[in-house]
DNA sequence: ACGATGCTACGGTCGCCTCCGAAGCATCGC
DNA sequence: GCGATGCTTCGGAGGCGACCGTAGCATCGT
């Protein structure tokens, strides 16, 4: 197994619009039933048995039977993260191409939505834009810093911050996504963000979505908190 | 053409063999000739013909004519990103299946090569852990730091940094690669380093591949300016 | 002008892979 | 136990796409 046929066995696999759906349908990072999967990916089940085979044994996906149910996630966040960065490129082409859809049913996904682990959409880029207008993070093209009055601040705010032993500094991962064409935080920060949202009541999640609906109380956080400003 | 179509669209055309290796070829950011392509994928001249016009008008390769020569190109830096990420998932997963090919002809890729616009392999590696140690880099999880001492030893050295105008720090990205599985320098002051390594014949490109050879000078300024250490 | 080189267009063959129907196995609820 | 649900395996039909041979067009060197 040559490196090349590899990377293209995955891309390959990948490159099924079934797979792509169902992938699509995990990148929120929740492990999802064949049954569900099947349904998202708008093909019978027997289908789905085959390609959700094919992408455990690959390892794109792992499994964990309960009764009679079988979850999937994703295996790995680099995973995610490549699934993150062929959409980036989808979303670079796609004015090239015809125009994305746009239709009602994307509407509350462009608005909030999970991105594997941590918060994207028109929120996500408010949160980043916020954060960095405060001085809690700086952004640059390739990554972010979030600062001394950051930490302290997102602490106070209850999330999670693991400070690396050796460095004073902290150093975050931007994500680009399709709907904004803009950066939001990803990364641990990000990911520690999206937990605490979740855990405050800030959000919560919408149906079996990716979509997250912003709560009254997540409002108020994070328009008088974050001085976040959203729609 | 919905979001979920583009994407899977995308990694099928990543997905064969040959225009895997096409790409592969390609992941040095140099432009080559369909012949070249052709070599490289072991297929005929008009299959390669082929599959470039699928890249081409799908807007993942560019093409620019010179005589009776069409060099290609990765169109944009995100879709370097993108192949860069899966080689990531393909070295996870190497592991569990077989072991990747580890031939003579690998050697010199694994000592030193370019990963698009940056340096990487054993030499890439060094260099990050070299400047790391010195403190003139922090290397996160997610993203790293150039302190300032890092930004002005490397302008001591001709690399061209360019300083974000808000920000006094400047964020970098690491890439992880198949053959060390560590962090290397990638972003823009990957990006300058390389172009400073070859403008000053620190490096030099080997024959027609991505491997680079390290010059006798280039030996002496990493170990004595970088302090990186070199088998 | 002439052949050689680099690349592309067309036509046909072949193989893989996606998909579903039918059937089988495990688990859950009653 | 017994049917219902969730999922998988098997078998076959269908279609897409990779590949090459042949042929044609543009460009370069002499």
């Amino acid at each position: 197994m040559t490196s090349t046929a590899l990377f293209a066995e995955i891309s390959a696999l990948a490159g099924d619009p079934a797979r792509a759906s169902m992938l699509h349908a995990l990148m929120d990072g929740r492990a999802l039933t064949a049954g569900e999967l099947s349904r998202v990916a708008g093909v019978t089940p027997q289908t789905t048995s085959g390609h959700l085979a094919r992408l455990a044994t690959a390892g794109l996906v792992s499994v964990e039977q309960q009764g009679r149910h079988r979850y999937h996630r994703l295996a790995t966040p680099s995973i995610a993260r490549m699934l993150e960065s062929i959409m980036r490129v989808a979303a670079d082409l796609a004015p090239v191409r015809r125009r994305l859809s746009v239709g009602p049913r994307d509407a509350s996904l462009r608005l909030a939505r999970t991105c594997y682990d941590h918060l994207a959409g028109t929120l996500g880029v408010a949160l980043a834009d916020a954060l960095a207008e405060q001085g809690h993070v700086e952004l640059g093209p390739d990554a972010g810093i979030v600062t001394e009055g950051g930490i302290a601040f997102l602490r106070q705010l209850g999330v999670a911050i693991d400070r690396p032993s050796k460095s004073r500094r902290i150093a975050c991962r931007p994500c680009l996504d399709w709907s904004e064409r803009r950066a939001h935080l990803a990364g641990s920060i990000g990911a520690a963000l999206c937990a605490r949202s979740f855990e405050a009541g800030w959000v919560r999640r919408l149906d079996g979505t990716r979509a997250v609906a912003i709560t009254p109380k997540g409002r108020h956080v994070f328009a008088e908190r974050f001085g976040a400003v959203l729609p």
